[in-house]
RNA sequence: GGCCCUAUGGUCAAGCGGUUAAGACACCGCCCUUUCACGGCGGUAACCCGGGUUCGAGUCCCGGUAGGGUCACCA
């Protein structure tokens, strides 16, 4: 059998979206589990909806989510590059090409030059509409004899080409998700395959690269569904063999539509600044309209590769958890290598003003330490600060209920001095004395339990709850606990009075 | 509206003619614990409706309903 070649062909109009990266992931555990080929190609035939830079973002949007192509289109020292032996892969360097097939199906009479206006175009539409008649193409030019459009061309008039359907004709195909499919030819357009522009459609340069560069399966958005029997004519006008159909149910938001930006929190630039990282994504967006046989939740890249088939892909669209993304994610966080962890955590430390980027570079392992007492409490990285910031923050606020309920009383005043007299002596605070200091405050007060733990916890922390008190108290350091202490003697002394 | 597709708890999702209809997220209890979290245990909760086929239907067929997709010189 063939080698097996798949691709991922976005068009450079945007951002990756949350939807693209799970068709791109789908190509890639296809190809990869079946020791396959996977290209990415730019379908950037709209000239008018080019956005600058998209490629670039694309690229890295893949690259950062782990999802890896073998062939197609680059980023290399900050430059668009393509590697591969069926290039270009960008489409707009194809033009000539298209050209010549598109005159191909012309002669062949599969093809018709068409020279309507835009005007005419609409007030056609417009009329079927009010008549409550499906809008189609009319028609119109499709009998004009070649040899006057011809002559109509070389005048310079302006015409697009389009699809020559034929008339009341069912077309068939298979797709592996969704089984047979049959769709009548007098429910499809003539569909302009040349633009007036000289750039094709879609569905015309997705057929010839399709083709042209070996492609075995299509694996797209189930919006292609409705089209799909464009391009199985072409195939068939063109005399090619036929790939093997794909189409994946859609990723749908709580509305149960389609993820659009409108909604916001699409694209997978927005998901990495939040925090999540890109297994944890992956993990959870493969999931999304797949299983795997033995319903693992929690795979790596490698697992999923090994159980991945189109044969487990559900016919549902599947509504966008982010719930289950923040469980699955948390999961990640927690374990993942707490130096990988760290790295990725300082940036969200550094960017909410909680340290500097010489203390990031200086105290790694004092802020690994600090990583690792929180992690368990967060699904995103970007929740790092908030759940640090009153070990970093110089000062922290009681709020006075709290206060009131563990410290208003005699025994903080015990407890603070006891602290304050046991930390004079130490030079600063190891791991070692921290694991030791509570025992030492209990001794020296005789205070125990919750009545030891939570006046200090307060006192120090300044919350009811939180974290391992033995991380925190090493994290803390002498300095600020005796300062919290100091305050918190004060404060308590004056309400007692 | 035409065409196409889909239909199991709130969500994801097993199931592929015979099951007490898995599991995960979320939610609620309990346990662990100095608190929170993590973790463990348990619980609430589902086969869209109506006809067939069959000894037997969530599973197959038909119809309805609902949801989605699509009807561009956009992809």
């Amino acid at each position: 059998m063939d080698e097996i070649r798949v691709r991922f062909a976005p068009s450079p109009t945007g951002y990756l979206h949350i939807g693209g990266l799970r068709t791109a992931l789908y190509n890639y555990l296809f190809s990869k589990r079946n020791n396959g080929k996977f290209v990415l190609r730019i379908e950037d035939t709209d000239q008018t909806r080019f956005v600058e830079g998209a490629i670039e973002n694309l690229i890295q949007s893949l690259e950062w989510s782990g999802v890896k192509y073998d062939e197609g289109v680059f980023i290399e020292d900050g430059k668009v590059v393509e590697r591969g032996e069926f290039g270009p892969y960008i489409q707009s360097k194809r033009l000539n090409i298209y050209k010549e097939y598109v005159e191909e199906l012309i002669e062949k009479g599969h093809a018709y030059y068409c020279f309507c206006s835009k005007e005419r175009l609409d007030a056609v539409r417009e009329e079927q509409k009010i008549k409550g008649m499906v809008p189609k193409y009319d028609g119109f030019c499709r009998n004009i004899p070649l040899e006057e459009a011809k002559k109509r061309v070389a005048q310079g008039e302006e015409h697009v080409v389009r699809l020559k359907l034929p008339h009341n004709t069912d077309i068939n195909f298979h797709d592996i998700v969704r089984g047979d499919i049959s769709i009548n030819t007098n429910d499809i357009d003539d569909q302009v395959l040349l633009k007036s522009d000289g750039f094709p459609t879609y569905h015309m340069a997705v057929v010839v690269d399709d083709h042209l560069m070996g492609i075995t399966h299509i694996v797209r958005g189930e919006e292609w569904l409705p089209s799909t029997p464009k391009h199985i004519y072409l195939y068939e006008a063109f005399g090619w063999d036929k790939p093997t159909y794909v189409h994946l149910p859609t990723v749908l938001n709580k509305e149960r539509k389609k993820l659009s930006k409108r909604h916001g929190d699409v694209s997978v630039d927005d998901f990495r600044e939040k925090g999540y990282l890109p297994e944890a994504l992956v993990n959870y967006l493969a999931l999304v309209g797949w299983s795997p046989d033995d319903n693992e939740e929690i795979l790596s890249m490698e697992e999923m590769v090994e159980r991945f088939s189109f044969e487990r892909v559900s016919k549902t669209g599947g509504i966008f958890d982010k719930d289950k993304l923040d469980w699955v994610n948390g999961h990640y966080i927690r374990d993942g290598e707490l130096d990988e962890i760290t790295d990725l955590g300082i940036p969200y430390l550094v960017n909410a003003g909680l340290i500097t980027e010489d203390f990031a570079k200086n105290k790694k392992q004092w802020l690994s330490i600090l990583v690792d007492t929180v992690r368990e409490g967060i699904s995103t990285l970007a929740e790092l600060p908030e759940k640090v910031d009153f070990i970093l923050k110089d000062n922290i606020d009681i709020d006075e209920d709290t206060f009131d309920e563990y410290l208003k009383n005699e025994n903080a005043l015990i407890l603070m001095d006891a602290i304050r007299n046991e930390l004079k002596e130490v030079e600063s605070i190891d791991m070692e004395y921290a694991k030791g200091f509570m025992k030492l405050i209990q001794k020296s007060t005789g205070i125990k339990g919750k009545n030891l733990f939570m006046p200090v916890r307060v006192a120090i922390t300044g919350s009811a709850h939180g974290p391992e008190l033995v991380n925190v108290l090493y994290l803390l350091g002498k300095e600020k606990i005796i300062d919290r202490a100091g305050l918190v003697y004060s404060r308590a002394e004056q309400l007692l009075k």
